[in-house]
DNA sequence: GTGAAAGCGCTAACAT
DNA sequence: ATGTTAGCGCTTTCAC
């Protein structure tokens, strides 16, 4: 079973196979009669053009690689999505190349994308990487790049990314304004960026309100529900006194609200709690959890705009995007003091 | 800035260009000499293969395609993630294809796929399609594929699903063998398989324990947790006598556990509550939440495995496989009353 | 063991 | 307006 190509609709109409190719492209140079004649045999036939071929000679795969980290993290799925989006109003398609639980595979599939012929790549997935020398020869190369909220020392990258300092400031300042003064934080795993980055917005709220950045008002967790609750816990033996709690992540502040439940402290009255991300159950917490929305799938589009831009014009100046975050106010942070 | 060919690298040694075919194809007929010197070659000019160009010429892209619906989906998600991952072991990549919020672009995208040559498509979301004739056209043109939890009325199709008639026979008898009579039943929307699997097997639940099945106990959501919160609200206005709840996804389910308590009853003491997913928030619900897990990452890697035997075998009998799922208990459907 | 020739399905110049 | 020629980067005969 032979696919059919651009010379069986060729043969069948009675004329050379470029024509054909003119009609299929929308090209002038053709008689409208003949033009009828082969897009009727096209559909007869049901021929359709092989992308592969065309690619070949034109050099031009419309295609994107896609690499990725984790399908079960709602920020980067979200991302994904809006990304694919925006790809295919462009014309382009996504190759998946992700590299789940398996960092260390990474530049294998960058390789198998390249070979692929994207025309470019986009990394939605954080910034854990070790091994980095596999980005460096893509930039080398002048592959074009855009990352989300990754950034590689040492480079310019063109990132788009959240202002999470800004969104871990708001976050925090919703508790201060409320008069707290002993605000535990749960911080995400070392290494992130925006882990920093929310911290030193928490940082920046509690100075404004001349509050001491106290270490011992503070634990980590990996973003799982799991690792809030233990975080909480630990807070709660290290610093009882704490009324209020950032927690990183909308997973992770679940996590803690269940640890303090456990511990007998109400939420909001005895301690309140801002999370961050604005999941969909967030709304339908116990209590309903204030947080910080991010946009997400925003980012995805800007993302893709950016490389394809990238595309267009190779030697374009580098560049960090920032979007704004909003302050979602439910019931967990409680009201004025 | 030209790509590195097969000829700039035989030109480089001083081979003939075929040379160097065979050795980046582990040909054997090529003195070791010779293959050292290509090998040699290629790392310095950093040669790689247009995966574009062979595809051209073996016609075989290695590529899969995918339709997808929604990345918000935590289900679909998590079959993407696992059948990326087994596609990946097996030398193949996907191309995605999604047509989230818009259905009726799909045979577009179908169209766009199989232009790409890709050799056979996933199609992992819900039977939610209006217009199923591009389905129809693929199988009469015998392109391979697969869909998860997807059937085609009056098509024999491959599809990986879950065992949703036992699953919701789990869930309602993990409720009925605690000596509920009273179940209500949040359905997920009209259209869609699995709900009417799992109301079956709810019914079959019911049955067993000589219980009538009524529609004054049921209503419906779209999968949402708001949805869930207002079937709850109806259902205690219509079925107050209700001591239990089976709540066809854990996002309703969740959304229903809010309705409750606004309502002032108990969970699980007043009213007993069994979702479906078991998402990764279900254990820190308020209460933990008794669901039903599926095994979705499992439907996504079966699911490739499947299509990639209709690859190679195309005219092998078309199946459908259903996986089991399991039971979770929690807090949240109470114990033995 | 290696090279030459042909061709995968298509586009793009150049003829006519 | 249409056909001819060439070539995209590669694999695969078939010679030598």
């Amino acid at each position: 079973m032979r696919r059919v190509t651009i010379k069986d609709v060729a043969s069948h109409v009675g004329v050379s196979y470029q024509t054909v190719s003119r009609v299929i492209n929308d090209r002038p140079d053709v008689a409208p009669e003949t033009r009828k004649r082969v897009l009727q045999a096209i559909k007869e036939l049901g021929y359709q053009p092989s992308a592969i071929a065309r690619s070949l000679v034109s050099r031009r795969s419309h295609t994107l690689g896609l690499i990725t980290a984790d399908f079960s993290d709602y920020f980067f799925t979200q991302v994904i999505a809006g990304a694919e989006i925006a790809a295919r109003e462009r014309g382009y398609f996504f190759i998946l190349g992700s590299s789940e639980r398996k960092p260390e595979d990474e530049p294998v599939y960058v390789r198998l994308l390249t070979e692929r012929q994207v025309e470019g790549i986009l990394f939605a997935r954080p910034s854990t990487e070790k091994d980095t020398s596999h980005i460096r020869a893509l930039l080398r190369q002048g592959v074009p790049l855009v990352t989300t909220v990754y950034y590689l020392e040492g480079e310019k990258l063109t990132v788009v990314d959240v202002d999470n300092v800004d969104g871990g400031q708001q976050a925090t300042e919703c508790l201060t304004k409320s008069g707290h003064r002993h605000i535990g934080l749960i911080k995400g795993p070392e290494g992130w960026k925006s882990v920093d980055d929310r911290t030193q917005g928490y940082r920046l709220a509690l100075d404004r309100e001349g509050i001491d950045f106290r270490e011992g008002l503070i634990e980590g967790g990996d973003w799982s529900e799991e690792s809030g609750y233990k975080a909480m816990k630990r807070l709660l033996q290290k610093a009882p006194q704490i009324t209020a709690l950032f927690a990183q992540n909308d997973r992770m502040a679940i996590g803690a609200m269940r640890a303090l439940r456990e511990a007998g402290r109400r939420i909001p009255e005895d301690v309140a709690v801002v999370g961050y991300d604005d999941i969909p159950v967030a709304a339908y917490c116990e209590p309903p959890l204030s947080t910080i929305r991010q946009p997400m799938r925003e980012v995805g589009r800007v993302a893709v705009d950016l490389l394809l831009e990238a595309i267009e014009n190779p030697q374009a100046e580098k560049r960090e995007v920032l979007l704004k975050t909003e302050l979602i106010v439910r019931e967990s942070s409680g009201g004025r003091r």
